[in-house]
DNA sequence: AATTAGCACTCTTGCTTTTTGAGTGCTAAA
DNA sequence: TTTAGCACTCAAAAAGCAAGAGTGCTAATT
C-alpha cells in the first residue's frame, strides 16, 4: 500500500498537517512555502492531480486548493504521522484534573472524559470500568426510619450506588433478615444483567412473612443493578462540539446522537486493536460521517475492562490527541487496579 | 398601570398571542383576520403606533407588523393572560414520567425537570429539596475489603450520596469505632456546609489510633457533603433550546451559560413569589436577555424546599406553560413529603 | 372626535447579474 | 522531468432589481 513517492509522501503530509491547522484547503504555493520543497509550483500541482486520481486528495471546487480525502487521512494516520509522546503540558493538565477522583472508578472514569473533552476540545465517551460481567459484591440495607431504608449495591469493578426506598409497612428486624437470606442466596456473586424483574418478585413470593413488604426492596435492587448497566456509558464534553466551525449546525444533530448514548455503547465498544481510529464514512453511523473516533482500552488487574473514546471532526488533530488518549487509558488502568485490589 | 383602552388590550393581547404561535411580526390586517374586530386596518394601525410610542409593542423594522416588546410580554403576563387549568394530557404526562421516581427525592426532581422540559421544549434548572440548612442525618461506613469501605451518606432532605474510599492501611474495628465515634460527636445532625475540611481534619488529629488512617474517611466524608452542596443544581433538556429557532446561533452560548451551572443558582433562588416571570432584560445575566424564566418553588412539609425554573425563548408560550409548572412544583413537593416522612 | 379610504414611502426578501480572485489544468518550451 | 505561461472555472462577495408587505399620513366621511 506503501508506493507512494517520497514527494508525494511529502506533500500529502502537508495537505492534511495544513489543512488540520487552518481549515482551509491548501493550494500549490501555499504548499512550496510550507515545505520549503524546490520545485516550481507547477510540479506540485502536477502531483497534487495524481494524488486526486489516486483518491488520498479532493477538492471542494475546481478552483480551490486540495483537502485530504478520508483515504487520505488514513493514510496519513497509518503511515506518516509521526508517533509522539505526550505533551508535558497535557500530561500534567491530564494528572490534575483526575487525581482527585482517585478512589472512585465511576467517578475517575467521568472525571477522565472530561478532562480529555476540554483538552482535546472533543467529545469523550467512555464505559466504566466492566470487563464481559459485572458481579455484584455486596449489598447492604440500612434502615433510616420505620419506612425506609438506604439500599448500597457494590459490584466487581468497584462501582457503587444507592438509592433510597421506602416501604408501606414497618421495616422489621425479621424483615430485613429475610431481605439478606434473599440477597446471599440469589444476589451476591450473580451478574448484574441477570437480575431480571422477574427472578426478584420470585425471591420476594418465597418469603416467609409477607411478600408484599419485601416487593418495594427487591424492586429497588432490581433499579439498581439496571441503572449500573446504563450508566456504563459516560459521555463528556460534548458541547465542545459546538466550537468546531467545521460541523455548522450539524453540531445539533450529532450533539443528539450523542445523547441518545445506546448507539455510542456499538461505537465504542465494537474494536479489537488497542487503539482504534475510524475516520469519517468509515463509521457505522450516518451521523458520525463528518467525525473521527479515537477509541483506546484500559485494563485492570491485566484484563480490558472498558475504553475511552473521543468524537471530533474528522479534521482534528490526530498527532496530538492520540498521546493523549494513549497515556490517559495507561493511567486510569493502573489508578482503578489499585484502587478495587483488596 | 392598567390605563390600556379594551380596545388596546385586545391588539396587544391578539399580536401577542399570535406572535407565539407564528413568531412571524403581527400586521394590522392580520390582527382584523384574528380578532374579528369590525374596524378597518387604519384604526388598527392608529392603536398599534400609540401602543408602540408607549413602549408596549416594537417594529424589527419600518415595513414589518408589531411584535411585543418587553413591556409588552410584561402587561400581558400581568393582566391579558388567562389563569388556566392544567391540559390533561400534560397532567398524564407528568404523572407518568415521575411516578417511577418517587422513592428518591434527587431522582424525583431530576426526572421531573426531564419530563418538563420535553413538554415544553425549553430547559428545566431545578433545585434538590434543601431548604436553607441541609442537615447530615446519617453516616454508613461499611467495609468491603481490608483496605476500603464503602461510606454512605444521607442528609435530612432525603438525599442519598454514597462512594468508595480507600485507606493506606487495614481498616480494623478499632478505626471503624472511632470513626463512628468522630461521626456522632462532630458531624450528625450538622448542616452540611459546615463540614469543612479543617474541622475534619481535627477531628482526625484528636483519635486515639494512628490519626492517619482517619484523614482518608475524613476525607471523603467532606468531599460527599461538598457534592451535596455542589449536585443541587440539577439541568433537564437544555438541548431542546436548539430546536427554537429564535435563538439561531446564540442558542449555542446559551447552552454553555447554562452548563456552568453556578450563576443558575442566583437565577433560581433568588425568587420571593411562589411563582415568578422574568422576562427577557430583565434577568441579571446578559445571556439571558432573549430569554425568559418561569421559577416556581415547591415546599416540602409545609417549608419552601427547592424551586423548578424553565428557561426558554421569550416568545414562549407563557399561558400553557405556567400550568404546567404550578402542577408540577406541586405535586413533586407532595410526593417528596411524603417520600421522607418517617 | 373617531374612523376610514387612499396613496406614497420604506425596507425586507428573494432573485439575478457582475466582479473579483484564487487556483487549477493544459500546452509548449527548456 | 520540470517549468513558465495562460486560459478557464468556480465560489464568494458585491451590486442591482422587482415584488410585496406593511406602515404613516392626509384628507374625506360619519
Amino acid at each position: 500500500m506503501s508506493e507512494l513517492s517520497e514527494r508525494k509522501k511529502l506533500i500529502l503530509s502537508a495537505v492534511v498537517e495544513q489543512y488540520i491547522k487552518s481549515g482551509e484547503p491548501v493550494g500549490s504555493k501555499e504548499l512550496i512555502a510550507l515545505t520549503g520543497m524546490s520545485v516550481s509550483s507547477a510540479t506540485v500541482r502536477n502531483e497534487m492531480s495524481e494524488l486526486s486520481s489516486m483518491g488520498y486528495l479532493e477538492q471542494p471546487h475546481t478552483s480551490a486548493g486540495r483537502i485530504p480525502s478520508q483515504k487520505g487521512y488514513r493514510y496519513y494516520v497509518d503511515n506518516l504521522m509521526k508517533d509522539r509522546e505526550i505533551d508535558e503540558l497535557n500530561r500534567r493538565m491530564i494528572e490534575a484534573g483526575i487525581s482527585s477522583a482517585a478512589g472512585d472508578p465511576e467517578r475517575l472514569i467521568a472525571q477522565a472524559g472530561e478532562v480529555l473533552a476540554e483538552l482535546t476540545k472533543c467529545a469523550c465517551v467512555s464505559t466504566a470500568p466492566g470487563g464481559d460481567t459485572v458481579i455484584i459484591r455486596k449489598i447492604e440495607l440500612v434502615p433510616v426510619g420505620i419506612h425506609s431504608a438506604m439500599l448500597v449495591l457494590l459490584t466487581s469493578n468497584g462501582i457503587l450506588k444507592s438509592r433510597l426506598c421506602r416501604l408501606d409497612c414497618e421495616l422489621t428486624a425479621k424483615i430485613l433478615e429475610e431481605f439478606y437470606n434473599i440477597v446471599d442466596s440469589c444476589i451476591i456473586g450473580k451478574p448484574a444483567s441477570d437480575i431480571s424483574v422477574v427472578s426478584m418478585q420470585t425471591a420476594a413470593a418465597s418469603v416467609d412473612s409477607d411478600p408484599f413488604a419485601m416487593l418495594p426492596l427487591m424492586a429497588a435492587v432490581c433499579e439498581l443493578a439496571r441503572s449500573m448497566e446504563d450508566s456504563r456509558i459516560i459521555l463528556g464534553g460534548s458541547s465542545n462540539l459546538f466550537s468546531h466551525k467545521d460541523y455548522g449546525v450539524g453540531a445539533i444533530e450529532l450533539f443528539e446522537f450523542l445523547n441518545k448514548r445506546e448507539p455510542l455503547s456499538a461505537v465504542i465498544s465494537g474494536i479489537k486493536e488497542p487503539l482504534d481510529i475510524i475516520i469519517g464514512k468509515e463509521n457505522l453511523y450516518r451521523q458520525l460521517e463528518n467525525s473521527s473516533v479515537i477509541v483506546a482500552k484500559y485494563s485492570v488487574g491485566g484484563r480490558d475492562s472498558g475504553s475511552i473514546g473521543l468524537i471530533g471532526p474528522t479534521r482534528m488533530d490526530y498527532e496530538s490527541i492520540i498521546p493523549s488518549v494513549k497515556y490517559l487509558t495507561d493511567i486510569v488502568g493502573k489508578m482503578i487496579t489499585q484502587a478495587i485490589e483488596e
